[in-house]
DNA sequence: GCCAACGTTGGC
DNA sequence: GCCAACGTTGGC
């Protein structure tokens, strides 16, 4: 499957994640249960990720990544210094689950107006009014239309 | 900073 | 299990 996901640059951009070791980083601080499920349920290792960039001066497509673990606890959420600290959540029974997310390459922004201009993209979920899901499957043909047409260097 | 959308919480 | 209040997301 392909996958949009959303980063806050403030905390992670696509070059932070270019930057990390093996260019990896852990997707913490999920904290809602369908991003969640999608990620424990619906990801596999090499799954194609659009890179997003949310809450900032430009929101848009910023980079290219392929999810790169399976599945498993986010640490963050047993940290107590952590804000994704989850009192509620219990080592045996961990509530917030994530993967690995293998940053490829930066694109350059396809912005929110953009994609909205484009027929093709209606229907993605993102762009749906009120959309606040941080993690959306990105169908086939979107992915298609996406990376050859508008991320084609 | 505004505000629409919507998920979560908690009283009943 | 309903639903009002509250909190958060995230584009603008």
């Amino acid at each position: 499957m392909h996958w949009l996901m959303k980063s806050e640059p403030d905390e992670c951009s696509i070059d932070d994640a270019l930057a990390a070791p093996n260019a990896t980083v852990p997707w913490t601080g999920v904290r809602n249960y369908q991003a969640r499920n999608f990620m424990r349920d619906a990801m596999s290792i090499g799954d194609g990720v659009l890179f997003y960039h949310s809450s900032c001066a430009e929101p848009g497509i910023a980079g290219l990544a392929e999810v790169a673990s399976a599945s498993y606890p986010d640490p963050t959420q047993f940290d107590r210094k952590s804000k994704y600290f989850d009192p509620a959540a219990k080592t045996d029974a961990p509530r917030w689950i994530l993967v690995d997310v293998h940053a490829l390459r930066r694109t350059r922004l396809v912005s929110i107006a953009e994609l909205r201009e484009h027929k093709a993209l209606a229907d993605m979920a993102v762009l749906r009014r009120g959309n606040r899901l941080s993690i959306t499957p990105v169908t086939p043909a979107e992915w298609r239309y996406i990376t050859t047409r508008l991320l084609k260097d």
